[in-house]
DNA sequence: TATGAATGAGATTTCATTCAT
DNA sequence: CATGAATGAAATCTCATTCAT
């Protein structure tokens, strides 16, 4: 047989990987089944990797990679900011709660301690990025006289708290008898929630 | 040896376990280092606690308890809805970012998956009731014609995740070089939005 | 309270080790249960009986001689050897098939080899007196012309191996499904074979 | 190190481990020492057998599987019953005293109740086929008008009863003092009294 | 390049036994 | 007499990582 093409075989380790760790969480997630998923020797494994750590963090950077430009346009232009803030809530809850991401955050906030690299790297590509792009929505918003927000930097912590905590719900506790969540209908209540607020409001709208 | 007075060997160990849990997480604590800690054989933990599971509840459990009740009065009276939640927001954000309570939402995220028992036993004694206590105070806001929710559910969800995000951002990435947050600044702009969204309001408000 | 009626102290010991060893075997049985199933501190028991070996000793010893005794008279006079033989067949195969006593060969068989004292203290007491008093049965039915024996300690080990497969089968395979055994029909049975032969007689016996 | 032919393997570590149960029964066996005995590291047996009772069972098995069949002839023909009988109790009394084959009965006995599929198996696959073998002789010595029996399952218990004692004296009160017995001697001894009986024959026999 | 085989270093849990009170 | 509390010494089983082939 010639060799299933080797070019491959990186993506089908982080495949496997992914499935694995989504599945037991890092310290759970035995390098034996994800030698036994590829279908490959956990020593070629080692060929490839050079540490489950090392597996780990090539993981979580290709997934960010693939997963951060989409979530908003990259100009403007003269888009309402309600509309842009709401396509990356529902954007955002759709990815984070799709079986192959959810592990990211699950992992990263259980076992960052434990990992600082991996820590410092998820802050400064994932959470970094993804509270930057949160905050020149709001500018945007700003400047367009639709929005106020006098605390810019919770502003956007507020807003990917409630699309986390569904991803671990999700993840966690679903599986252990908690009310499922529909990620899109989360989504827009979540968005409600931060645009009108909770309080009565007064005024037409 | 002196028997070290026996009134405090709980308390001892649930004080040991509580860092040991903090330092390394759930698989990677391990008993030998409590029972060094405290300075008693590991059998002697095994007195105490009949598991490392048992004692990792017990701890949660003992955390929890003197925590919720202090969150929200038990009866809301003529109280605002808004000062309550407000209150309730404060309150939980000291606590959760309080360093001796940080690890029990990462153990709880990073190897629920891995211990079943020790997610179902969050989900029902802390998650359930601490979203219990939040659908009480915005149903009497709602009442007292204060507030408006159309989804009472993720309402809570979008509370406590801003909350959680914080605790996270706290004990994950402040470490790593995460601009600091203050627990009482953080709440108050938490509420902000959460209350009066971000959307411009047109009424007087 | 008067405390109650220490006299009886160890006998309820004996009883509750009976219990739980026939339930558990010598190391399967902890001290524990045992102290349990009195009702009194694990400590006690060790000022009653020195060790776990010393405690089974001394209950091994009081069951068996309150049995032997009882196995055969003291001297024959007249009796016919068949009927005291058939009389010590029936008599152990009923005792050793006995709940109560069930568990002892069980375990000095299982377990002798890693408790050499017990081993011997069995082999002295039990066996050795039990061939010896079969012996002389045998012995009283030569010298009356009744019985012939080319192998006398052979044919005592042929006669107490039946009796003692029965007590196995009884307490090893009956659970596990094997087809059930009376005691006083299999001693009959046994007794038969063993006077008679499974050659044809062509006398007219 | 070489690694030493792994075709042996299996059967070096069946073989250390029959060793070390004989020496010290099944609890008492050690994984630590098996492993030690082969040369091997511990988690190297657990590459073969997945748990200590995997391996005892495997042991068992090979030990019967390799026994049984040779016991009696497939099909008796002419041959005479108490030639048949003969043979089968000598080569089972040789087996079943030699050191090698010693513990499986201890084992059986002493800690099948802990052991409830160990007893079914060895239940079925030993007990079960020996005393088939046995009744199917005594009914070949019927058919020929060579012997009698009322009882035929009480009577294949009473031979099997004899052999296993001589084998549990051998391997369990021989190391503690008792008179050692002579495997060939005992068979035939034992044989005799089956076969003749007791009872003085008036017959010319 | 690929792997089967091997292992070192633990981890949790158990229990007979002791001893201060 | 009685005991609650304590422990030392094991025992089974696991897994990331290595290496001869």
């Amino acid at each position: 047989m010639a060799r299933p093409k080797p070019l491959n075989r990186r993506a089908d380790i982080l495949d496997a990987a992914r499935d694995t760790f989504n599945a037991r969480g890092f310290a759970g997630a035995r390098m034996d089944d994800i030698a036994r998923a590829v279908g490959i020797s956990k020593a070629a494994l080692y060929l490839e990797f050079p540490s489950k750590n090392a597996l780990f963090q090539a993981l979580v950077s290709e997934l960010i990679e693939t997963m951060l430009p989409q979530a908003a346009p990259a100009d403007f232009g003269d888009l309402s900011a309600e509309l842009i803030l709401r396509n990356f809530i529902a954007f955002m809850a759709e990815r984070l709660t799709d079986p192959q991401m959810a592990f990211v955050p699950r992992v990263i906030i259980g076992e960052g301690a434990n990992f600082p690299e991996l820590a410092a790297f998820y802050h400064r590509h994932v959470i970094g990025r993804g509270l930057g792009i949160l905050e020149r929505i709001i500018r945007h918003g700003i400047g367009r006289g639709e929005l106020v927000c006098a605390d810019l930097p919770q502003a956007t912590r507020t807003i990917v708290g409630g699309i986390l905590l569904a991803a671990i719900w999700k993840t966690t506790f679903e599986p252990v008898g908690a009310e499922p969540i529909e990620p899109s209908a989360m989504a827009q209540a979540h968005a409600d929630t931060l645009l009108c607020g909770l309080l009565v409001r007064k005024d037409a709208a």
